[in-house]
DNA sequence: CTAACAGATAGACATTTATCTATATGTCTA
DNA sequence: TAGACATATAGATAAATGTCTATCTGTTAG
């Protein structure tokens, strides 16, 4: 599969803290000052944190105003959904390239759980 | 909802050679040594990222003989694909508790992504 | 029993990262 | 135009992390 856009949206969720903002945004568009209501930390540290989020393509931000508006990427929730199911599923896309390796068993369990 | 497991989960796949290894044991059980001949770095370097899936949840080892065999926890498979819908879906489980927010818009076109 | 092999542990080191304070930039309002 | 407000940037720092070499433990085979 192909890790160079999965790898850094899991490295920018892997922080409980941007994983709630996410959360937060996950309800829908919020600005920089409603977000930062929730969380104990400075203002430069989400700050910080929005850039990083951006930078792994997870959210936008657009500027009304005083206002930055973010948003959670539409094409980060789908492109990171397929990306966890395709690393997870055992199916013809395995590292093993033609699916006859010995270890290439149980598919029909881990399919069902993947799919469903 | 719950960051208990799945943040350690996310920081254990948040690096490229570990997000590797998951994908190959995506495809089943494999021995330690096996896993090594697909990478550049040390032994000690893949014990250490071993104990790192092994604390988060993600895989579970067995020794047999001399080798240790790793294998793909289904309990992880199951809990990562959950929680990460559940952190995508913009439903009942917003973190604004009453689904009354402002940003709670577009609910039906998320759900269409994440349930298809 | 000894040597070879598989893997784990210890400790060091360089890099990354999450956070802070201080300050700068940009925007609205009186 | 001045001041208040929202956000970004700069620079510092402590902690976490990925990697290495050296060494240790445990298992199998001769």
């Amino acid at each position: 599969m192909d890790y160079q856009s999965y790898v850094p949206m899991l490295k920018a969720m892997a922080d409980p803290n941007r994983l709630k903002i996410i959360d937060l945004l996950s309800c829908g568009t919020l600005c920089a000052c409603d977000i930062l209501t929730h969380f104990e930390f400075s203002q430069p540290t989400l700050s910080h944190h929005m850039k990083v989020l951006q930078q792994a393509g997870i959210v936008t931000a657009q500027k009304v105003g005083k206002w930055q508006h973010y948003t959670l990427k539409p094409a980060f929730v789908i492109a990171f959904l397929q990306d966890t199911k395709q690393l997870l599923a055992n199916d013809a896309d395995c590292i093993c390239h033609d699916g006859s390796c010995d270890n290439c068993q149980d598919q029909a369990t881990r399919k069902d759980v993947i799919t469903k």
